[in-house]
DNA sequence: TCACCTCAGTTTTTT
DNA sequence: ACTGAGGTGA
C-alpha cells in the first residue's frame, strides 16, 4: 500500500487523520471533498479497521461505485467487498429486505415508484368517494410523502392537532384516512415507496432493539457524504446507527443545499455540533477545480444570502476568462448560440465533447438544445428527464417481472391484467378490488379463489382471469430454473407484448418494440455483469431493484464522447471544464414557484451557486428575450441572479438589454431552421398578424380518418441529412455506428437498410431514427 | 368491453 | 405541446 496521504494538503489530511470520534468537513465547492472521504475510508482500513465495520452514504450509487474503485485501486479489491457504500435509499432497501419480515414485509417487497404511489391513491381516493377535483392524487402523494419524510405516521399525524386542522382548513379533512388506507394497501401488497424505505427502516430500529444493536455494533464507522442534503428520516437513521459509537462523519457545504423540496434539511448540518459532543470540526476552502473567475464570481453570488456558515472559498488556480453572458432573441436561438460556442471551442481547441456541459433548471427547456445539437452534429447524452425504465412499454414488461416476483404487487397487476387486451375490463378490476379489500386479501389471491366466493362475474371472464393466473404461475416456476434474461425474454413473447407493438406497425410502435428489446440488452448485460459478483445471483429481484433506484448518472457507462445535458439539481457533484448554464430568466431561474418567501429564493441562489461551481475552465450564461412555455411565446426578463454577479468577472457578448423588445428575427443562420409556425406567432411589435394554426392533433385525427395520404403529423420527425446516401457511414443514438446498404421509398416512407457495426442490419424510417451522418 | 374522442393539467427540482 | 384520465357510443 503507498502512501496515499501524501497527495492531501492540510486541511484535507487533518480529517483523513482524526480516527475516532464524529467530525464534521464543511467542504467548499471543488474542495477535493470526495478525495478526503475516499481517502479516510482507505485510511481506517490501513489502520486495521475492517472493512465490514464501515458504512458509507453517498448521493447517488455511481458516487458510490467510483469512490470503491478508488478505495480498492489503494487498499485491493477483496478489501472492499464487505464495505457497504451507496445512497441511503439502496443501502437501507437492502438492509430491510434482511430484517424487514420483522415489520411483516416480505423479502421480496416491491418498490413503488412515484408514478404507482400516484395511481394507488387515486384509485383510494375514487374508491372512496372524494372529489377528485378536491383531493388531487398528485397533491395528496406530495403532503403524504412530507409526512413520512418528516416521520409522521398516520398515528402521529392524527395525533397532531395542527396538522389535522390545517387539512381540514384546506377542505380536506380526509388526508388522514387516505394516508390511513394507502398504507394498509402498500403494505397488502408487500410494497414500499421511496420514503418508505426510510421510514420503515426507522420504524425496524425503533421497534427491535435487538435489530439495532446488531446494525450498531456492525457500523462502526459511519459516513455520510452531501449531508445538508439530508431529511429528518435519515437524519434519525445515522444518528440511531451512530449512537454506540460516535464514530461519525459527515460532510457538506451547507451552500449547496438545494434538496428542500423533497424534506432536506439544512438544520442537520448546522446543529450537527449540538448533537455530538467533542465534535471535531475542519474546513476546505482551498478550491482546485476552477478558475479564480469563477470562484471569485460564484462568492458574490452566495454572498447575497442571510443563512450561512462563515467559509471562504478561494483558490490559487489562474483567473481563467471572464464569465460569458448572453442574450437572444429566442430559446431556439439559445440552443443555436450555445452549439455554435461548443463546436468553436471544439474546432479551435481540439477538445472532446465531454467536456461540455449544458445545465438548465428544468426538463423541458432541453429540447431546444437538443435541436440545436443535432444540427451541428454534436453529439449529446440527456441525463434524467423522464428515463427509460419509466416509459410506458418498459414499466409494461417491468410489470410482469414485478408480478411474478411478488405476486400481492397491487399497482403492477393493474397495469398488465388487461394489456395486451385479454378482454378483462375495468368493471371486473372494480369488483376484484372490492372483494379484496373486503377479504384483505390481494387481488391475485382473490381470482385464485374466485370458485369460493362468487363475485357475479361472467363465466367467460372468470375463464380468462384464471388463465391469467395460470401464465403468471408458470413464470413463476420458469423463474426458479431460468436466469433473469432467459425469463424476461419468454415473458415478453409468450405475453404478446412484443406482439402488440409489433403489430401496431407505425413508428411509434416500432420504437417501443426497439425500446423494450433494449431492456431485453440490459437484462442480459446485467446478468453477465452479475456472474462476475460472488454473492450475486443475477436474479430477476436484483434487477428490478436496481432499476426501481437508479438514477439516470446511474447508468451512464461513460464510454462514448458526448456533450452533457441536465437539470442543475443533477449536475451536483459534477464537474466540466466547460459549463453552459442556460435559461438565465426571471420566472425560470428563479423559478416562478420559489419567489414566495425568502428561504425559497435563497435555495435557487444556492442553485445557481451550485450550477456555476460546476465549470473549471468556462461558464457562459445565457438568456432569451422570448421563450415558448406551455406551448406558447412568452416574453422573458433576464434574471436578478445576472446582476448579482460582481460585473468585474462578467463580459457581456451581447449589448446590455434596453428593454426593447426586438421582434424575432428571420435568421439566415444556416445552421438553424426556421420554424416559420413559430415566428407566426411570435409577438411582433404592433400588432398580431393573423394567425394561421397548424391543425391541432384532433383535426389531425379527423384528417387523417378522411384522407390518410394527406395527413402526416407534422411534429415530432427528423428532418433527413441531405448528405445521407447508400454508402454513408452513420451513427445511430441507440444502435451506434453502421452503413447505409439502401434507401427505399419516397416522402415520409424513406426507409434506409443500414448494417451496424453490432452485427445487426435494420429498416429505418428516416424521419423517425436519429441518424447523424459520418461520411 | 373497446375504440374514439374530449378535456385538464403540465414545466421545479428527485430517490 | 403532450400526456393521461374519463366519457360516450357501437
Amino acid at each position: 500500500m503507498k502512501n496515499f496521504i501524501d497527495e492531501l494538503n492540510d486541511a484535507q489530511r487533518a480529517p483523513v487523520l482524526h480516527k475516532d470520534g464524529p467530525l464534521m468537513v464543511i467542504a467548499g465547492a471543488g474542495s477535493g471533498k470526495t478525495r478526503v472521504l475516499t481517502f479516510r475510508i482507505a485510511y481506517l482500513m490501513q489502520q486495521g479497521v475492517d472493512p465490514f465495520n464501515i458504512l458509507a452514504l453517498t448521493f447517488t450509487n455511481k458516487a458510490a461505485r467510483e469512490m470503491k474503485e478508488r478505495i480498492a485501486k489503494i487498499a485491493g479489491r477483496s478489501e472492499t467487498k464487505n464495505l457497504w457504500m451507496g445512497t441511503f435509499h439502496s443501502v437501507f432497501a437492502k438492509l430491510l429486505r434482511y430484517d424487514g419480515d420483522k415489520l411483516g414485509f416480505p423479502s421480496n417487497f416491491t418498490i413503488y415508484d412515484t408514478q404507482d404511489s400516484q395511481r394507488l391513491l387515486a384509485s383510494i381516493i375514487k374508491e372512496m368517494g372524494l372529489d377528485k377535483d378536491i383531493y388531487k392524487y398528485k397533491q395528496v402523494q406530495n403532503r403524504i410523502s412530507s409526512f413520512k419524510n418528516s416521520l409522521i405516521t398516520v398515528k402521529a399525524y392524527l395525533n397532531n392537532p395542527d396538522l389535522v386542522e390545517a387539512d381540514a382548513m384546506a377542505k380536506r379533512p380526509r388526508i388522514g384516512e387516505i394516508y390511513q388506507n394507502y398504507v394498509d394497501r402498500c403494505f397488502k401488497a408487500g410494497a414500499m415507496d421511496f420514503d418508505d424505505l426510510l421510514l420503515r427502516t426507522n420504524e425496524l430500529l425503533n421497534r427491535f432493539p435487538e435489530v439495532l444493536a446488531k446494525y450498531q455494533d456492525r457500523f462502526r464507522y459511519i459516513l455520510v457524504d452531501e449531508y445538508q442534503d439530508t431529511n429528518h428520516s435519515q437524519y434519525l437513521i445515522v444518528k440511531a446507527l451512530a449512537d454506540r459509537f460516535h464514530n461519525i462523519c459527515v460532510v457538506g457545504d451547507d451552500a449547496q443545499s438545494i434538496y428542500s423540496f423533497r424534506g432536506a434539511n439544512i438544520s442537520n448540518i448546522l446543529n450537527f455540533q449540538k448533537d455530538y459532543d467533542n465534535v471535531g470540526m475542519y474546513r476546505l476552502e482551498q478550491n482546485y477545480r476552477s478558475t479564480r473567475n469563477i470562484v471569485n464570481a460564484a462568492n458574490s453570488i452566495i454572498a447575497n444570502n442571510k443563512e450561512q456558515l462563515e467559509k471562504v472559498v478561494w483558490t490559487s488556480n489562474d483567473d481563467g476568462g471572464s464569465i460569458k453572458i448572453h442574450r437572444s432573441t429566442t430559446d431556439a436561438e439559445e440552443g443555436r448560440f450555445v452549439a455554435g460556442s461548443i463546436w468553436d471551442h471544439k474546432m479551435n481547441e481540439q477538445l472532446d465533447n465531454g467536456q461540455f456541459a449544458v445545465l438548465y433548471r428544468t426538463n423541458s427547456q432541453s429540447r431546444a438544445i437538443e435541436d440545436a445539437l443535432r444540427k451541428r452534429d454534436i453529439p449529446y447524452r440527456i441525463y434524467g428527464g423522464l428515463s427509460f425504465y419509466q416509459r410506458k412499454e418498459i414499466k409494461d414488461v417491468l410489470s410482469y417481472l414485478r408480478l411474478i416476483i411478488n405476486p400481492k404487487d397491487e399497482e403492477a397487476l393493474k397495469r398488465i391484467i388487461n394489456f395486451p387486451a385479454r378482454g378483462i375490463g375495468q368493471t371486473t378490476l372494480d369488483k376484484l378490488t372490492v372483494a379484496a379489500n373486503h377479504y384483505n386479501r390481494s387481488i391475485f389471491e382473490v381470482i385464485q379463489n374466485l370458485d369460493k366466493i362468487n363475485l357475479k362475474i361472467n363465466a367467460g371472464t372468470q375463464r380468462k382471469l384464471q388463465d391469467f393466473t395460470t401464465m403468471i404461475q408458470s413464470f413463476q416456476i420458469m423463474n426458479k430454473t431460468t436466469d433473469a434474461f432467459v425469463l424476461a425474454e419468454h415473458v415478453a413473447k409468450k405475453t404478446g407484448v412484443l406482439l402488440e407493438f409489433k403489430k401496431d406497425g407505425t413508428p411509434e410502435g416500432i420504437g417501443k418494440m426497439e425500446n423494450i428489446e433494449e431492456l431485453l440488452n440490459g437484462i442480459k448485460d446485467f446478468v453477465e455483469g452479475q456472474k462476475e459478483i460472488d454473492e450475486a445471483t443475477g436474479s430477476i429481484s436484483e434487477f428490478l431493484e436496481d432499476v426501481a433506484l437508479a438514477t439516470d448518472l446511474d447508468n451512464d457507462k461513460g464510454d462514448d464522447d458526448r456533450v452533457a445535458l441536465m437539470t442543475i439539481h443533477l449536475a451536483k457533484g459534477l464537474e466540466f471544464p466547460y459549463v453552459y448554464i442556460v435559461g438565465m430568466e426571471e420566472d425560470l431561474f428563479p423559478s416562478g414557484m420559489s419567489m414566495n418567501t425568502r428561504s425559497e429564493l435563497e435555495e435557487e441562489r444556492r442553485l445557481f451557486y451550485v450550477a456555476l461551481t460546476r465549470a473549471e475552465k468556462q461558464a457562459y450564461l445565457t438568456y432569451t428575450q422570448n421563450r415558448y412555455r406551455w406551448g406558447k411565446l412568452i416574453d422573458a426578463e433576464p434574471s436578478r441572479f445576472l446582476e448579482e454577479i460582481d460585473e468585474k468577472y462578467v463580459e457581456n457578448l451581447t449589448p446590455i438589454d434596453t428593454g426593447y423588445r426586438y421582434k424575432p428575427l428571420l435568421d439566415n443562420d444556416i445552421f438553424g431552421e426556421v420554424d416559420k409556425s413559430r415566428l407566426r406567432q411570435a409577438k411582433p411589435v404592433g400588432g398580431t398578424p393573423p394567425s394561421r394554426k397548424k391543425p391541432n392533433e384532433t383535426q389531425l385525427r379527423k384528417l387523417r380518418k378522411l384522407k390518410p395520404e394527406l395527413a402526416t403529423p407534422v411534429g415530432n420527425t427528423n428532418s433527413v441529412d441531405p448528405n445521407l446516401a447508400e454508402g454513408s457511414v452513420i451513427n445511430h443514438t441507440r444502435f451506434g455506428r453502421g452503413k447505409v446498404i439502401k434507401i427505399e421509398g419516397i416522402g415520409n416512407d424513406r426507409k434506409a437498410e443500414i448494417q451496424f457495426e453490432k452485427g445487426d442490419i435494420k429498416k429505418l424510417l428516416l424521419r423517425f431514427a436519429k441518424l447523424e451522418v459520418i461520411s
